[in-house]
DNA sequence: GTGAAAGCGCTAACAG
DNA sequence: CTGTTAGCGCTTTCAC
C-alpha cells in the first residue's frame, strides 16, 4: 500500500503538501498539484483513514442504539438517523445488541475508547453512567440533566388517543407499555391515557412488555393473555406490530373490528399504513434530523440550546376505530 | 486523556509493559501488573481504540450493505448479521444509502481506506470492481469469480413455488422480481417458477420492481398496476410486503384469498407469521451465520474453501393457499 | 520479565 | 506556496 511520503517522493515534494492538497487545506500551485495527481495516479494511492483519525482523534462514527431494527419503529429510526448522518459526513454503527446493563457500559466503554464519536440511544440504561464528556442524543430518554432528549409530544399522544378512545364509546381500554425499568419518557402516554380515561369512568388495564419487542412468539402469547384477562376489553392502544397480534387473536375469538374492539396504534409506522390502523402518528423523520442535528453541533464542540425537543404528532385515521 | 505513555510513567514501567498486559500479549509479574492496574485506576485510563487501530491497521467495522432496514427481508438480515459480527468481535456498519453505482464505489472507496475491513453485501452493483484484495462477501450476489457468496438455494424455491401453485389450481401467477440491473442469484427462482409453469400451460407475467421495495405509495402503486393488467391473475409470488398491498388490493376488488387468489411468498419473514402468507422460507439466520464467518476468515487472512454456499430452504403453508 | 526505539500514515504548526 | 518537524497513542521487535 502506496503511502503519502511515497507520493511526495515521486511527485518531488514533501508529505504536508500533498496533504495540504488532498485536504484543501492550504494553497499549492496548479503545477505542483499536477505532479501530485499524477503520482497519486500511477501510485494508486489511498488515504488511509486510520492514520487521518488518529491524527485527528474522530471516527466519523456514531453509535445507534435501537434495540431490533426488525422492529418497525426502532428500522424506521435507525433508518432515518443513517440518512441524516451520512449526508452530514458520518456513519452509522448499529448498536442493537440486546439491552441491557452490560452491553449500555459496553458502549459508553466504546465511547471512551474513540471507537465512536457519539451515541444516538433510542433507548438506554437508567443506571449507567454517561457522563464521560462525548456527544450523547436520547430519543425519548430522559437520562440526567446533560443529555439533549428529542421526543414526540407523548403527552398530547396520549391526549388524542384518549380522546379517540372515548369518541369511540370505549369503556375498557388496555395498553402497553415497554419495560419499565427503561424509563422512556414514552410511558407520558399511557399515564395520560389512562388518567384521562379513568376520569371519564371507563375501565383501563396496562400490560407491560418486556424486550422482546419484535419477536412473534412472545406478542403471540401476550395477546392471547390480554384476551384472556380482559375478555371484555373494548379498546387497545399498542405498536403496530403487536396490535397485528392482537388483530389475529381477535378474529379467532370472533371479536369484530371496530365494531366490538378499537385498536390505535402509538408510533405510525409503515405497518400502519399496511394494516390500516388508526394511529398516532410519531414525526420520525423530524425526531431522527434533529436528533442528527444535534450530535454533529455536540461533535463540533457546539453546546445545544435547549435541552428537550419535542415533537408534536398527528392523527391517522384507518379502519380499527370508526371514528 | 491519559494515555498509555502516562500509565507508564505513574507506575514506573516501560509504556511497552503496559501494552503486555493491557494485551495478554507477553508476561508481566504480579507486582508490575499490581502497579500498572493502579495507575490505570487513578489516571481513569481508557486505551484509544484509534491508535490500536493504526497500528494494527485494522478498524474491526464490516460494512452491511442492505438497502433498506424497514424492508423485512433486509432488516431480519441486518439484524442477525449484526448479532453473529459482534459476537466475533467486529461490529456492523450500516451502508444503506440508496444502492446505485455511485455509493457502491463509495463503500469500495471505504474498504481501500481502511474504513472497514470488509463488506458483506445483500445487494452491489455489478458495474463497480471490488477486486481490490480485501474481504467481501455476498449474499445472492454472483459478482465475479473471486467473491464467496452465500445464498439460498433459489432454484429450489423456485421450484417449490411452482409446484403450490399447479397443485392449487392456478392458471396465471404472476411473480415479482427485483431491480434486474443488479443481477441478483435470486433471479433463478422466478426463472424456474416461469419455466415450470408454463411447462404445465400456466400462464405467468412478470412484474419488475425499482429499489423502492419499502416504500408504501409505491408498492400500492404496483399492485394497483398488478390487478389492472392481469384481472384474471389468479396466483402472485413476490416478497411479503408487496404482497400485503395485494392482499388489499384484491379485498377491495373483490377477490377472496385463497378462494379466488393465492398468495406466496419469497422470504418468509416475520410478516409472514403475522399474516398468515403460505412462505418459502429462506433460512436468514444460518446465511447471516455463514456469511459472518466467511468474512472473520477472510480478514484473518484465509481463504475460503467453497465459493458457493446454498442453503435449503422450507414451505411454511399459511392461509393464502389452499394447499 | 522489562525497556528502548522504531514505526503505523497522516496532520498541523511554524518557518521560510 | 512549500518543507521541516513534531506529534497522534499504541504495538512490536529486539536487546538486556
Amino acid at each position: 500500500m502506496a503511502s503519502i511520503k511515497d507520493v511526495a517522493k515521486l511527485a518531488g515534494v514533501s508529505p504536508s503538501t500533498v496533504s495540504l492538497m488532498l485536504n484543501n487545506t492550504g494553497y499549492v500551485s496548479a503545477e505542483t498539484r499536477e505532479k501530485i495527481a499524477s503520482a497519486i495516479q500511477t501510485l494508486d494511492y489511498t488515504p488511509n483513514e486510520l492514520a487521518r483519525n488518529l491524527s485527528k482523534n474522530r471516527s466519523n462514527l456514531v453509535g445507534v442504539i435501537a434495540p431490533d431494527v426488525t422492529h418497525p419503529y426502532c428500522g424506521t429510526i435507525v433508518k432515518y438517523i443513517d440518512l441524516y448522518l451520512s449526508s452530514r459526513g458520518y456513519k452509522t454503527m448499529l448498536c442493537s445488541a440486546s439491552s441491557s446493563r452490560s452491553t449500555d457500559l459496553e458502549y459508553i466503554n466504546m465511547l471512551k475508547r474513540q471507537t465512536m464519536d457519539g451515541i444516538i440511544a433510542t433507548m438506554f440504561h437508567p443506571d449507567v453512567p454517561i457522563d464521560v464528556g462525548k456527544p450523547f442524543v436520547s430519543i425519548d430518554g430522559d437520562l440526567n440533566g446533560h443529555i439533549p432528549v428529542v421526543m414526540s409530544n407523548h403527552r398530547q399522544e396520549g391526549e388524542i388517543a384518549a380522546s379517540l378512545f372515548l369518541k369511540n364509546g370505549c369503556r375498557h381500554v388496555v395498553h402497553l407499555t415497554s419495560n419499565k425499568t427503561w424509563r422512556t419518557l414514552a410511558l407520558q402516554r399511557n399515564e395520560i391515557l389512562a388518567e384521562t380515561l379513568r376520569q371519564n369512568g371507563a375501565l383501563v388495564d396496562v400490560i407491560e412488555l418486556n424486550n422482546h419487542i419484535a419477536e412473534s412468539s412472545y406478542l403471540d402469547k401476550m395477546a392471547q393473555l390480554l384476551f384472556d384477562q380482559y375478555p371484555d376489553v373494548d379498546g387497545i392502544f399498542g405498536s403496530e406490530l403487536f396490535l397485528c397480534h392482537c388483530q389475529n387473536e381477535a378474529k379467532m375469538r370472533g371479536k369484530r373490528i371496530p365494531e366490538d374492539l378499537k385498536l390505535i396504534a402509538c408510533d405510525g409506522t409503515f405497518l400502519s399504513d399496511l394494516n390500516h390502523f388508526t394511529a398516532i402518528v410519531q414525526p420520525l423523520k423530524a425526531i431522527a434530523k434533529k436528533s442528527v442535528d444535534l450530535m454533529v453541533d455536540l461533535t463540533k464542540g457546539k453546546q445545544f440550546e435547549q435541552r428537550v425537543y419535542e415533537f408534536n404528532v398527528s392523527v391517522q385515521k384507518g379502519e380499527t376505530t370508526i371514528v
